[in-house]
DNA sequence: TTAGGGTTAG
């Protein structure tokens, strides 16, 4: 009986358990009676949570009479990672009126929770409870607040607290240098990185992350380069973390031939990132690189996951053929992840792209469950096909299902309408999106409406509506009202435009050049030559001016 | 003589 026991005991030290095997388990500790102890209990919850099955897990909980602060911990874990955060919350409650003392994991946990939820008022009370149990100056329940505030857009707060610690340890450090990070506050992130090896703490692999995150949005590739330097130096680039980041990095400046470099320094890279090069080479235009690099990844027998498997598909939709959309529909058919949300979005996304509308819609409606990104597809995709009325009651089901519309679903209504020549539809939208929703209308909003009322032969109305937006006005918007005084062939207006913009912007190039374009279809080239003259323009300071030839200037 | 855990990537 004694074996029985030691086996027993060194099968639940095992970090992790397969559900089948967790079942066995569990019956053994039933039939010795063990189950009341929570130090098994515990155990087998842990074990069931991992294999995400909860109920079983909270059955354990349940019957557990004895209940010590790791049984509740894990019950409240196995919640909030599953993100059933009500539940989690509820039963943190209960913990705090219980006999047994919540403890600094307690708070960390819960705190998480709230971050992953968004939600500031509970994290703020979270906060409370750490000061009033006596753990402000906690090392484990405050690196979670600072990293849980940052992760919420609260740097600030973040800051606040990191600050009233004494003598911060690592996971401290780099939870507020990921914090600078998220927020791309890169040079407080350097600061912070020096302050910290000033006390004498060696940077790991997340502290390098944090920092490259810093840097990612702001193609500062030379500190980017000085950090990668940095991390082989200290050996830290083999990690996978680390290096995702940096070939993320080198991606964003579009430097593919560093990102791969890095992607060849990794042992052996995981799924992420995988991920990173081949959407990569997506960003830097070269969609069929990204999808070589996806077959190559299936080739080595690892599985795609949903995050791939949709950044792929746009690598297609962007090339525009079906092929290789369809290859990859097949394989998430064949991997039973087809009906992912994620998945299917992007699906949709590239049939309708590729010229299968109807492929598109299908999809469509075999999902199980939509959220505002796959109804914000399927309205795009709709309005690009002219259907504006299909788009409208999609939308319309939108609101039914209780989603409110972001700035993304009525761009897709705009462009629908405008694909349609449906020009009170479009202003009712455009009203509705500002007043009904409080959206702030962007520039993708605006150059729609101007193409709306411009196509309308409403040119004035929608050269009033330009200049009555705030300064500076984005290109794309003037852009939009010139090439409709182009297709109305109202070039009076054109030059009034013209005069006005070289008067007001007279070092934006693509101006000069959208102007020069379409006098030059018009035919008149003494006006493109005076054009020229006016903005003190040679032939090199105007690239692009693809109407004209050498041979009519 | 047991257990958990606070910071990272697409």
């Amino acid at each position: 009986m004694k074996v029985h026991f030691k086996s027993l005991l060194s099968q639940l030290t095992k970090p992790n358990q397969t559900l089948p095997r967790t079942r066995i388990l569990h019956a053994l500790i039933i039939k010795n009676r063990l189950s009341i102890d929570p130090f098994y209990a515990t155990r087998i919850l842990r074990f069931y949570a991992i294999n995400n099955d909860l109920i079983s897990a909270r059955n354990v909980f349940d019957k557990t009479p004895q209940r010590s602060v790791f049984l509740w911990n894990s019950i409240i874990r196995a919640y909030a990672q599953a993100h059933e955060f009500l539940d989690a919350y509820v039963l943190f409650k209960r913990l705090l009126s219980s006999e047994t003392q919540p403890d600094n994991f307690t708070f960390a946990c819960i705190a998480r929770a709230c971050a992953d939820r968004f939600d500031v008022e509970v994290l703020r009370v979270v906060h409370g409870k750490v000061v009033a149990f006596g753990l402000g100056l906690d090392f484990i329940c405050n690196s979670a607040l600072v990293s849980c505030y940052s992760k919420l857009g609260l740097v600030d707060e973040a800051s606040y607290v990191f600050s009233g610690i004494d003598e911060p340890d690592l996971v401290l450090w780099n939870a507020m240098i990921s914090g600078y990070g998220s927020c791309g506050d890169w040079k407080k992130g350097i600061e912070l990185f020096n302050a910290m090896q000033n006390t004498g703490i060696r940077p790991d692999g997340y502290t390098m992350v944090g920092l490259i995150t810093a840097l990612i949005d702001h193609n500062s590739i030379n500190v980017g380069e000085t950090i990668h330097a940095f991390c082989v130096k200290c050996c830290l680039a083999l990690n996978d973390h680390v290096g995702s980041v940096l070939v993320g990095m080198y991606s964003r400046c579009k430097s593919m031939e560093f990102a791969r470099k890095v992607f060849d320094s990794l042992v052996q890279p995981d799924i992420v990132s995988w991920s990173t090069l081949i959407a990569g080479f997506s960003q830097a235009g070269d969609h069929l690189k990204a999808l070589e690099f996806f077959r190559k990844l299936l080739m080595t027998g690892r599985r795609a996951d949903p995050v791939l498997l949709a950044s792929v598909l746009t690598a297609s939709a962007q090339l525009a053929i079906l092929g290789p959309g369809c290859e990859i529909h097949g394989y998430a058919v064949r991997h039973e992840c087809n009906t992912e949300v994620l998945v299917s979005s992007a699906l949709i996304d590239m049939y309708a792209k590729c010229g299968f509308l109807e492929l598109g819609i299908k999809v469509f409606e075999k999902m199980p469950k939509r959220n505002l990104v796959s109804y914000n597809t399927v309205i795009s995709s709709l309005g690009l096909y002219g259907r504006a009325r299909d788009a409208f009651q999609v939308f319309d089901e939108v609101l039914r299902e209780g989603l409110t519309p972001d700035e993304a679903t009525f761009a897709g209504l705009l462009c629908a309408c405008c694909h349609s020549g449906l020009v009170n539809e479009g202003q009712d939208y455009f009203r509705m999106m500002t007043n009904e929703f409080g959206i702030e209308a962007k520039t993708e909003h605006y150059v729609h409406m101007v193409k709306l009322l411009g196509m309308d032969g409403k040119l004035e109305e929608a050269y009033d509506l330009i200049k009555s937006l705030p300064e500076p006005v984005s290109p794309g918007i003037w852009g939009a009202l010139l090439s409709c005084c182009d297709s109305c062939k109202n070039y009076e207006l054109l030059e009034v435009i013209a005069r006005y913009l070289l008067e007001n912007e007279p070092n934006n190039c693509s101006y000069s050049v959208m102007i020069s374009n379409l006098l030059a279809g018009d035919g008149r080239w003494d006006d493109v030559k005076q054009l020229r003259v006016e903005i003190g323009g040679v032939k090199g300071k105007m690239p692009g001016v693809s109407r004209i030839s050498d041979r009519n200037y």
